[in-house]
DNA sequence: CGGTGTGAAAGTTTTCACAGCG
DNA sequence: CGCTGTGAAAACTTTCACACCG
């Protein structure tokens, strides 16, 4: 490429960003990826937000809570933008994570193709049934827990899935932690307490469910394209 | 039982409830049943704040959105509060629902007990796969998609799960509404555009992970016992 | 006392509106 | 022109602080 006006790589990372805003950017890399998919250079504010039921503005902010990413007059060029929102993401390089259980989600979460699509992979799976332990799944290994730590520290994993029933979330948590793992994602529905510099994000498959059956209950005419969950 | 001070079933559904609040309502719901089920009789706003990682008066000005449910001196009584907060969600009674998509993540997602905890129940799944339909997956009967407005409309199903690939789950979307489902969980990750009155959660896996790099990333060392993610 | 319920204050996020630029 | 980037205003959420209750 011969021109690249917006210098990425400058990810401020220091003023504090709100969370919801960061949880937008993967919508919009999402959307973005798609469109260039589909042949469009370059995109507006206005189109993006339209695509994604928010308003212009909101995705101006946002972005320029990162940068200056787009042209006046013109937009913003896909290419770029993707690049931009990867490297803010730090999904521009690949990683490795490990999850533990092996349950019928995690199984399937084993052959999930978005994972590396979008740069995450999973590199071992663990468990405790010796029926699962020494196999391979979608190419997988399946180890024993006890070999957690070993394999953390080898591969450098940062990221682990925490895919076993509640009442072993916590312990699978705290070995995360200990193996040294900083950030969790976490499917048991159960609160996990770790410590402050671990990052946690959680998916409770009923609660998602639950917001529904609130949302339909006291019918809220609400809504419209409305993304993000 | 005797005596039952905070009067509920008068459920506001008329002053808008922030999104927030009612997605901490269910995280709520999901540690009274564990403290409940723990032996405990009556928690703090405190208490059930910090087990949470919330302030006690969020959790007070949470609940007051819907009424008064608490003793002063003493907090709330757990079993009163679920059941409150079973009423404000609408989980006190069965809802049926629908699944399309029985792939790997469909098949996992049969058979989440999860679902059933919080009174969910899968009554039909569907899928294309002539290889499919027909069978029985956890005791669910998989039916081809062209049954699914039949289904939906004899069994009053007001819900739905999409869990097919990106490409397919717009047009199975727009045959959820069709049927006449309410809302919809949307696994795919692609953002879907719905009639306005169609209520939408979206979990896209590859986004958590996305979310945690970012955290992890740009070290904003912060959360904690943080929930809900 | 210990704890709720709730106005008022503080803080945060979104929207507005417009200068400036290719 | 069309569209970005951004201060200032509006809207919304959370925290504070305290009256009141058993």
């Amino acid at each position: 490429m011969a021109e690249s006006h917006p210098q990425p790589g400058d990810v401020p990372s220091d003023s504090t960003v709100p969370k919801a805003v960061v949880a937008r950017l993967s919508l919009y890399l999402r959307e973005l990826q798609r469109l260039e998919a589909a042949g469009q250079q370059t995109i507006s504010s206005a189109q993006l937000g339209t695509l994604l039921g928010f308003s212009d503005a909101q995705v101006r902010k946002d972005l320029g809570f990162f940068g200056q990413f787009g042209y006046p007059g013109v937009g913003y060029r896909c290419d770029e933008l993707i690049r931009a929102m990867r490297d803010i993401l730090g999904t521009n390089h690949v990683w490795p994570v490990v999850m533990v259980g092996v349950g019928n989600l995690g199984q399937a979460l084993l052959g999930y193709r978005g994972f590396a699509r979008q740069n995450f992979r999973i590199v071992s799976a663990f468990d405790c049934d010796p029926t699962k332990v020494g196999g391979t799944i979608n190419g997988i290994p399946v180890r024993h827990v006890d070999q957690l730590p070993d394999v953390v520290r080898c591969e450098q994993i940062r990221l682990g899935l925490i895919v076993v029933p509640g009442e072993r979330a916590q312990e699978v948590a705290d070995k995360l932690v200990a193996a040294g793992v900083e950030g969790i994602v976490n499917f048991a529905p159960v609160t996990l307490s770790l410590p402050p510099h671990i990052q946690l994000v959680s998916v409770d498959l009923a609660i998602e469910l639950e917001q529904l059956s609130f949302a339909v209950t006291s019918k809220l005419h609400a809504a419209a394209v409305q993304p993000g969950g």
